[in-house]
Order: C-alpha cells, then sequence, then structure tokens
DNA sequence: CATTTTTCGAAACATTATAACAGTTGTGCG
DNA sequence: CGCACAACTGTTATAATGTTTCGAAAAATG
C-alpha cells in the first residue's frame, strides 16, 4: 500500500471509528498503519516487533489492536497464513475471497457475489446458518506465472 | 463416524495405498482411527494424548502422521480450528467445503462443484492459478439452529 | 471531581508446529 | 541370504502463535 492510499485508508478509519462511538487509539493506529504499511500479510510478532514505543510492547498489546481492527473491518485475518492484511474497502462490511500467491507471498482481496452467495446458497441447502465464511486460495498469481513461463 | 464406516475408511486407505504403493504404518493406521473415531475434528496434540502406545509418542509422530494422510486425502485439516476430519470419500481427490457448527462443534463436508468452481473462475479471471482452495464456513447448524428456537 | 468503563502494561503460560539428528525397520537387488 | 539404501520412527529441543490474569492508567460519563 502506497503513501497515500495509506493515509486515506488511516482516515477513513478514523471518521468509521468517530461514526461507530469507537475509539480509534495510537496504538491502534500505529497497528493499523504497520499492517497497511507491508506489501504482505504480516504476523502478529512481525508486528510486535515493530512496535518499540517507548514502552515495551507485549503480546496482548498487538492481540487487543488486531481484535479491535478486525471487529471494525479494517484488516483481515488470513487463516492460512496467520497473519494479517489491510482491509482494501473496510467501507462496508463485506465477505471476501483470498487469493494468496505462495511464490511471491502478495495477497489479492476478492469481493465477488458471485462465490459467496453461491457458497451461502449450498450451505443453506443442507440446513446451515453460515456466519462468518473463510475463503482462502493458495496458489500462484499472474505475474509469477508469467515469470515462471520465461525461465 | 460409527465402526462400520471407520472400518471401511480404514479399508478403502488400505487399498489405496497398496495402489499407490505408499506404505500405511500401524502408525499411521492408528492415527487415522482415533481421527475418524471421533465426532468432531480433533487437534494434533489430542490425537498424541491418545497415542500411549507402549513407547512414548512426540509431536512429530503425530504431525509425520498427519501430515502423510493429508498428502493421501484420508483426512482434511481445519484450517479455522488447526485440527483434523476425516475425509468422506477418500477415493478421488476433490476440492471441498466444511461448514463447521460453532454450537456442537460438528462439521459436514461439502462437495459443491458449483461452489468450486465458481471461485476457480473468480480467481481465474485475476489471473491467477489456484492451487489449494480453502473454504471453512463458521455458522449454526441445522440441529442446532432447531434446538436454539425452541428454547 | 468522583464514578464507571475502556484501554493499556506486564508477566506468565498455553497451544500449535518444526528442526535436527540418531536409531530402526522395511525393501529391493545382487 | 545379506548388504545397501530409503523410508519411517524416536527423542530432544525449540520456534511460532495465541491466551489468561491482574492491576494500573486514561478517558468518557454524570
Amino acid at each position: 500500500m502506497d503513501e497515500e492510499t495509506l493515509q486515506a485508508a488511516l482516515n477513513t478509519a478514523d471518521v468509521l471509528c468517530a461514526q461507530r462511538g469507537v475509539r480509534f487509539t495510537a496504538q491502534r493506529r500505529r497497528v493499523l498503519e504497520l499492517v497497511c504499511r507491508a506489501e504482505r500479510p504480516v504476523g502478529a510478532y512481525e508486528i510486535l516487533g515493530q512496535l518499540h514505543t517507548g514502552a515495551t510492547a507485549a503480546p496482548p498489546t498487538v492481540y487487543r489492536a488486531l481484535d479491535f481492527l478486525l471487529e471494525q473491518g479494517f484488516v483481515h485475518k488470513l487463516e492460512t497464513l496467520h497473519a494479517f492484511i489491510g482491509c482494501t474497502h473496510p467501507e462496508h462490511p463485506h465477505a471476501s475471497q483470498f487469493l494468496i500467491c505462495a511464490d511471491c507471498g502478495r495477497v489479492k482481496e476478492l469481493e465477488s457475489e458471485a462465490v459467496a452467495g453461491c457458497l451461502r446458497s449450498a450451505a443453506q441447502e443442507t440446513g446451515f446458518h453460515p456466519k462468518r465464511p473463510v475463503i482462502e486460495v493458495l496458489g500462484t498469481c499472474a505475474q509469477c506465472t508469467h515469470k515462471a513461463k520465461k525461465v
């Protein structure tokens, strides 16, 4: 995420938190910034390592901030990687799908209503009530596929 | 999984391993049995706890057996739960979806070609090459939804 | 400004997973 | 058969991820 996008994301978070009556503290802001700056998903302890902020930081510090950001939809957790990425459209709640490149490590967030709907109806056919769908696809991104062919 | 289904699963595994020229050792068989016997997904350390087989067992023992069973498609790993379940149709490779009940903990394995295909095409539209899709839905199963209404 | 709620700091601990290396067993082949 | 090799297993240690708990500080509330 480039500098401009980052600032926009932080602003959006600010506004949304104000609207929702929740506190966007310095700590949470800092964690969101670190997650967004990264090109790839970052682990909790990786964030922790970058949080030398005067006081020492312990795991709960990071996990608390991440929990908050997850609740607000500002970041997503990738279950297959035990890592976090900034959300590309935090304005509205949504069911996303993630394409994870095993080669370069980058992740693309899809938001296909077709996929979400298809899965929802398949689930509901069995009487199941979906709450939180987790859809992550491991594979190779366009760029890396291209590179592989050249070599 | 009831006793009959379990025996069938173990037999199937036997046959498939023979066909594939891989070894279905006592260790692996025991782990598969433990996973299949469980009503719900079981963690690696839970399996470990049930492996008092004369010699002591350490984590790598279980993880190695599980890796083998995963490769052969005899069990699945649920990324959101860090737990394993027996596969309900190991005969053919397949992309499954899992419906995980947050209430009773039971898991239903779907095998909807519609869902798999839909996701595959959504991914490929972006030039992405899917390898391993992970689809897990947290929610409430039919039974538990029903019970909740009664109370 | 006292009260209540929320957030944060700190230490310990719990859970899940892997690395590294040695020993053991099974398999194929001369 | 018996040797050589590969695959599997045992063992110890450690890494990586995530939680519990308790108490202090800071902020919102009335």
